[in-house]
DNA sequence: AATGAATGAGAGTTCATTCAT
DNA sequence: TATGAATGAACTCTCATTCAT
């Protein structure tokens, strides 16, 4: 896993070749994603955020209308960087239980190899119903995939994908909380249980997809 | 569905044979229950509990070192009454499946009847992963005699109560974000997946167990 | 002149008798009135009100919403503490037209020995209408008994209560801004030759009439 | 009464021949009108006057060095323009007495026909010694000439005049306030039995000398 | 001359907490 | 124990003004 998802600066390096107004609001996005991540999603004051971007407070209003309308921009921010990693990291290819399996450790495991961004990306993502609608849709085609492909045997409707992110969430919240590697593939096996697969053959298959 | 899980005046109740500081401190309590409904846990602040249960503001502190103590009260004492209630509404006999799938649609029917309360309980164990296990114990004993009865081919560990718990809880905040009642059988009938129901069965006895 | 009208502590000494909380009261508003004496009516801030009068910030927030709440305490109290001057200083049993140039060079000479009340007090009243109209409803009755002794012979309405009104603060102005005190004599003699007195009466009358 | 009061555009229109720099100027008197009118005589914010000029808000400090400075740059313009209105709207020919009616009554109805300006035009002299002398000694003409005329029995010197001038500002802030357009005969009427003429003239030749 | 991003002092307000009574 | 006045740190937000471009 590379630097890609390092906590510092992400917003000001899209922002690199912007006018000088978009790069000040990504060093504010910037410094409210630090500060989060040490302090708890949203919980900064606008002046901390202000200062540790460098800027006077006063800048801060110019950009955002309050501390909300600064969460919500990092909210989203940090949902379409993960995406992208997401849709990167997946490889294409393999059946539709071995794909699911994968995604969640996947999912997991990055967010917990960047504890501070993970625990971000929980809290945004327990705070924010629309976030965790863009996430869930993920797995969507996989399932779809899986039940074409004869392997699971679920209705595919929105109640099931919610089941799948809130697994796929606790197991994220354990590993935050010092739960070894292997929870995530008890929690893939558990999900492919939830989709129908045979006990043995899920335990099996979560096992190997291994991120 | 009696009157014992009215928001108000829950705290007084029990203490309505105690001494006079308990008393008081029950009445901060509920005042503090009845203001967190309304405005999310944990937000009121300590001079409008203080008003609410009657007392001044500095009495307050007689009873509570400050505002987190009194929320790690009024989560505590939410767990003790939904505790109580769910091993009293849980009939015996049964076999372990419909046990399971009725403790989850009755304990979402409950708290989505309550909405306030419900809403609490929701967000107090969001916040508190003590509380959150507090409750997923309770799941264990039906999940034991459903490995003993050989209707579920599960491993009963701890990823597994923290699963079904999960889904416990995202059918809870479905139902409080407006799903109809049905969404609890739904979940009920993925959890009975995840232990390993055939999903034939899984349907008719997660619809059966009505509460 | 005694000391009465001194602009220290007009509200403190009043309130001397009070409870504690009406005698912070009191220390916000004299605080007030020497601020408002100082840099205009309304101007100062709630933080330098507390500060002068000796409390905490917040503590002003227990007694005013704002600095509207306080700069309407001060009126209401100057508007109180000038009434009450004003009945005690006129003489009985003088005509009708003494009495009226005696109340305005009394008026005028008064707020000129005070010059930060008088300063303070035309402020005040140029401000809140409802101030002017209580002040200018002292005029009427001997407006009245000099229409009855047939001096006057003016026709009696609000026009010509706020035009008296209007001189006798056109008077206040003057002098404060560094007319002679002889300029009372003149607006009263004004006011005079308005309600119908002869000039060579009026000039006379008003000479006359020295507080 | 034509357009040539209308509050849009007043500084504009005589800047239309100058250079640029002087447009732009005008614009942002222009601006500041058009907001103190609606706000309150200097309440307006730097930046709000330059976007309401369509400029930006540094160009508001190349040609004022600050609010108040273009406060006074409006009180200006509002003196200059109010007292080109009245010489020209004023007749010649009458007697003194009717003049002197007339100027009052006409300045009283076009300020309260365009109640936004006039509103602006009463802060704006009540705040400015300057302007308010520039306005009374416009009616100094015409008591000279009733003097000569025989008609008053005053003497003239600047307290008269000033005096004349606080009435007819109460009688401008009584119309604004919703009084009748008959309230500006009566204080005409009170300026005219105060220069000496007999109370049944006066009444007479105020309602005559409508504008 | 014009722009508009940036500054930073300070106004206004809230509220957890203390403490004399 | 109970009271409630008082505290003061902390925070949000505005706006006059500057300055690099």
């Amino acid at each position: 896993m590379d630097g890609a998802l390092s906590i510092e600066g992400v917003f000001a390096a899209r922002a690199a070749a912007a006018g000088k107004a978009e790069r000040t609001r990504a060093r504010l996005l910037d410094a409210a994603v630090t500060l989060f991540a040490r302090d708890g999603f949203g919980v900064a004051t606008a002046f901390d955020i202000a200062k540790a971007a460098g800027v006077a407070n006063g800048t801060f209003y110019s950009y955002f209308r309050d501390r909300e309308d600064i969460a919500h921009g990092v909210a989203l921010g940090m949902a379409e960087i993960t995406a992208e990693r997401m849709a990167q990291t997946l490889p294409g290819g393999a059946d539709a239980r071995t794909r699911v399996a994968y995604a969640t450790r996947r999912f997991v495991e990055e967010a917990a190899a960047h504890r501070e961004w993970g625990r971000l990306l929980a809290q945004a993502v327990a705070a924010n119903g629309e976030l965790r609608g863009r996430i869930t849709q993920f797995i969507r085609a996989d399932v779809d995939l899986g039940v074409a492909q004869g392997w699971f045997q679920a209705t595919v409707d929105q109640p099931l994908l919610d089941a799948l992110g809130a697994l796929t969430l606790a197991a994220l919240a354990q590993r935050l909380n010092g739960a070894p590697a292997s929870i995530s593939a008890r929690f893939a096996e558990l999900q492919l249980a939830m989709l129908g697969v045979p006990a043995a053959d899920a335990v099996r298959i979560a096992a190997e997809a291994a991120p």
